[in-house]
DNA sequence: TGAGTTACGAGAGCAGTGCTCTCGTAACCA
DNA sequence: TGGTTACGAGAGCACTGCTCTCGTAACTCA
């Protein structure tokens, strides 16, 4: 609950890095019970379903009080009160509570995954300005209606917690992958068009870190668009994360939605997603 | 410590606003025990000198605990032990576990905002896109080597925690003051220039909201640059956070000090400041 | 069907948290 | 010198995560 922070904090995941080969349609999404459970169903006994059920059970109510008062509030005897059980009881079904912590994040990444798919999926194929912008419009919807799961994904590491990589790096990196695909689609389709102004060059350095990217996840785009899309990436983010997280004071933005479109739209075009 | 978080969470302060008309020199930065008690100094008692010393180590000890665990994980117990003294004395001193936080929230917005008019100072008076430049590495440096302090002030808010705006506000606008007065200073020197590519037109309402901002703070910036002088703050702070919070991976970016500075590179391009 | 194994829930307990209240002492001030 | 005030200690309440034991109920397999 309470080890030592290193200097540089606790990653949440290695968001990058070798990514697993998609699973196709990540996390089935009947909403009142849902099999978390690692189990790839197969003949079930009643006992598994029962098991199964519980651990459902727990991951809801851990999503609720989650929601009301925050990772660093999320108490496992308040979801075992709830449950009607006693606190002992539900370490049965969940290591501790950072284990729970893990399923409500992995359950988060898939849900603001989903969000974005369907989001990019209604603009057309060949239309990669529209598809940035409903991914930009689509995180920023799910964060504003779930905020303090987006909190948990994207706001401050929680002390001594430590996402297990292999189980948070391919949800944890839809987005980002999502992102690329689109920028490669248009670099592919050469109608990424870099903007006027003075020519910015990659530094060297910068520019083998691209090129490895490049090659770990298969893509066509020249180093200026690439680090442009890393700058889109993090600015979609922040600029989410400032409304959000309340940072934006009480009134001084009252079109906050056309601020963050107006920035979408010049985020576009500085990489290169002019139409 | 776990009041129920309303939809859009807790503001951590009202950032903006009627700005408070600036305090001179801001705190005192002594290292091991600065006057944080609020009284003005004057002539001072032997008993009041001890009680804002000992104010003083609380809050020293606080800012070491926060810097090793968190803000969830600071303990005004751990605090009371450190101090050699039982829990319950300390809430002479402190109010509550809050009031700590208030008080170590606004000795950070102090610290970062020292740091930020230092590095702005190296910068020439009319080197505007110097200035924007330093503004932002030293933002990025003071989260690097304070990732707590800064996670308290930029991360996830702490729930069931809302922190007076009377006091934070003032400290708490530093920076984004700083970086409109540096394009202010720029757009009155007349050297702000819009880059190539389309025209962004900027919708009615969020014009509204920018007419009030300018009117607010005395500026001159015309729409668009306003309205890209506030992606370049939500930006600048959207990349420090994904690499603070380590949603970079592990292995992705080796070229992180260049890619920062290429993204501040885009990002005084795209808010007007092309050399 | 019966014996053995396993899963499970309850309860007690430990160490920690924020915070409140009381009480005795010591310092201060008039 | 006497009254006031500040202060530290300690007990206590309600909460947290987590562990361990124990009795029971459910399941499994010979």
């Amino acid at each position: 609950m309470s080890e030592p922070l290193s200097k540089s904090q606790e990653h949440r995941s290695l968001l990058f890095a070798p990514l697993y080969l998609c699973h196709p349609e990540a996390m089935s999404r009947d909403e009142p019970n849902k099999a978390a459970a690692p189990t790839p169903a197969k003949v079930q006994t009643p006992r598994e379903r029962a098991r199964a059920q519980t651990i459902a059970d727990i991951v809801r109510l851990g999503r609720k009080h989650l929601a009301l008062h925050g990772a660093a509030g999320l108490s496992l005897r308040a979801v075992a009160r709830e449950l009607g059980v006693v606190s002992s009881a539900v370490y049965r079904y969940v290591e501790s509570r950072d284990e729970l912590l893990t399923l409500l994040l992995i359950e988060a990444y898939g849900d603001l995954g989903d969000a974005v798919d369907a989001a990019v999926a209604t603009a057309d194929e060949r239309n990669h300005g529209g598809q940035f912008r409903y991914l930009g419009r689509a995180v920023r919807e799910w964060a504003i209606s779930e905020p303090a799961r987006y909190a948990l994904l994207f706001g401050s590491p929680v002390p001594g917690y430590q996402a297990p990589a292999e189980r948070t790096m391919e949800p944890g990196t839809r987005v980002i992958r999502r992102l690329m695909g689109i920028f490669d689609a248009a670099s592919r389709a050469g109608v990424l068009k870099e903007q006027g102004g003075p020519a910015v060059v990659v530094p060297p350095q910068l520019a083998a870190d691209l090129k490895r990217i490049r090659a770990e996840f298969g893509l066509d785009i020249p180093d200026v668009f690439l680090a442009n899309c890393a700058l889109a990436w993090t600015s979609l983010f922040g600029a989410v994360s400032f409304e959000v997280f309340g940072q934006y004071g009480a009134g001084t933005f009252a079109a906050r939605e056309e601020l963050f479109d107006h920035h979408l739209e010049v985020l576009a075009g500085v990489a290169g997603l002019v139409e």
